[in-house]
DNA sequence: GTGAAAGCGCTAACAC
DNA sequence: GTGTTAGCGCTTTCAC
């Protein structure tokens, strides 16, 4: 009946042609640009496209058009579940206009990271690099002119998303500060991340008034041991409460400490940041500062849409939350320095 | 000087055959088959093609060849660290010979599984479906003849790879009931998960001896608060330890342990399984039965090329590990049946 | 508003 | 062992 279906297992844009009786082209019209042929023509066409159950080629509309309609997400690590949380939030952000999502996983090396970008610019629109380490120069090259977006790191030139660095000191100090703690540590991450730096930055343009005291606690790993490895300048510094980089290493500062015999939050109150759902797994309940993850993939995605139509590039934060758990921040216990 | 290289921004295959003095055809088959080439030849192709920085463009390969060089991860949420860790191993697995990983995910629902599968069937050379819940029927359909390996479910001509779930049982048991316990639960998942459903016809094919009583712990989500939620039926069921379904229920059933006073492992010992690092970061650290998802990346990736090359399916299963940590898990306290 | 024709960059028969 | 010639399935000028 009607024409031939091919003998193909998947449908084309002929097999659709033919059976709407109109030139592929004009099918092609059809289903990118409806507004561009008949009204009628446009009901036939994808009456025909769903009979016949087509679905495009990406590859053939890739070397045509030039368009991917796909992303890249570098991430230094996908088990680490803010990194899985932006990937999520990268794909859910697509669900109006389908994209894939290419991901690579870097294993947090640098050379991996400008090999994936290497490897995956070539198939892509644009690429979401989280919290980079790789030279930005090199990043740029590996991606042939194609849309780079970073997340959480800055650079010239280049797209960026962050969370507001500024918000996650002020807001892990404020709630400690109004527990009543006077001496806090501030945990950094590795030098060479900028959120990092960023929020050493921070802390010197920070007021909290004379009664209260910040000290740093040098850098460490971003990870549960980097934590644990920070429990003797916690000691050391004596204070009474600790804003971690992250939530693993406050994770890793907590077991730390209770290995140490110290009680948390009784004896040393500990905020994490990026609200990741281990944090609320834990015992206790870790108290942090949550980053807006799908916030952060929406804005990913429209610095990949804006370089790719206006060619601008644009930095972008969003604020994180105060999420207070039940609970590792407590008021300082009496005995200690009040 | 010499072969002016092209004005466009990449280098195609004519660029590097230009470059080297050969045809393009002759610098396909160097890249692609060396052996098919003279020693000679592939030297000065190589050369050219690095001077170029050429990048061959996968969309006019997978035109041209068929092939893709991707392979599409499926998996139910990737924030859940187990099936981050699987995508994280697929990636891996890929080393050897690169491939593009695409990944979905499905926000745990069958109906967006058979979109994402719909989706990214034309664009893979396979499809790995980690723990999928949408009947296979509408998966293969969705396929489109695709190969499609499931993790951790079977089905009928369709290949798998699955943690051995017998051996995660016997090891959990086992452990527990070197501990001492006698009467022992066994948290159950979803009853549409087959890992659930087998561990089940599992407990009635083993033999713990006379002395050791099993009681199933109804089917609950597969989540923390999912694991929560058995609190009830485990203090109802007076049994002395528990091996939970997974590793976030978990510790979800030793929050709300907790919560009701009682202590783990003291008043009750939890084995989880899954092996998740999340488990490792909590306090107590968790006793578990890890799944070999290194393993698990690389069968399902290997079952991926057996059916591209060969056109058969296959079933392997990968054996778990017992995992003690500094623990969940401990002897039953005196005064409990003893 | 629609058809015709020319590629996108590559691989895969074929000849030689 | 290498060059030639066709396409793969689309998008996109162009005419009309």
């Amino acid at each position: 009946m009607s024409t031939a279906p091919s003998t193909r297992s998947v449908a084309t844009l002929d097999d659709v042609a033919d059976a709407a009786g109109v030139h592929a082209s004009t099918v092609s019209r059809a289903l990118s640009r409806p507004g561009m042929v008949h009204a009628d023509t446009l009901r036939r066409v994808r009456a025909a496209a769903d009979r016949l159950g087509y679905v495009p080629n990406r590859a053939a509309r890739q070397l045509a058009g030039g368009r991917t309609a796909a992303v890249a997400v570098i991430v230094p690590d996908v088990t680490n579940p803010f990194f899985a949380g932006i990937v999520q939030a990268v794909q859910r952000a697509t669900a109006d206009e389908p994209r894939l999502v290419l991901l690579a996983d870097t294993a947090m090396s640098a050379g991996t990271e400008v090999d994936a970008v290497a490897s995956l610019a070539g198939n892509v629109d644009g690429a979401v690099l989280c919290s980079p380490m790789a030279p930005v120069g090199r990043l740029r090259e590996a991606a042939r002119g194609r849309p780079l977006v970073l997340v959480n790191r800055r650079a010239r030139d280049v797209s960026s998303v962050e969370v507001d660095q500024h918000a996650i000191v002020r807001l892990a100090l404020d709630h400690l500060a109004a527990l009543g703690h006077r001496r806090i540590g501030v945990m950094l991450g590795p030098t060479s991340y900028w959120s990092s730096s960023e929020r050493s930055r921070c802390l010197d343009r920070l007021d909290l008034g004379a009664s209260v005291e910040i000290v740093r606690i040098g850098t460490s790993r971003p990870t549960f041991d980097g934590g644990r490895a920070c429990i003797d300048a916690v000691v050391d510094s004596e204070v009474t409460a600790v804003a971690a980089f992250n939530d693993v290493m406050a994770l890793g500062l907590v077991a730390a400490a209770s290995e140490r015999g110290l009680r948390v939050p009784d004896d040393l109150s500990v905020v994490g940041s990026d609200g990741v759902s281990i944090g609320a797994m834990s015992l206790p309940a870790l108290t942090t500062v949550a980053a807006p993850v799908s916030e952060l993939g929406r804005l990913a995605l429209r610095a990949v849409d804006e370089q790719l139509t206006g060619g601008s590039t644009s930095t972008s934060s969003a604020s994180p939350d105060l999420v207070v758990r039940s609970s590792t921040a407590a008021p300082p216990a009496r005995r200690s320095r009040g």
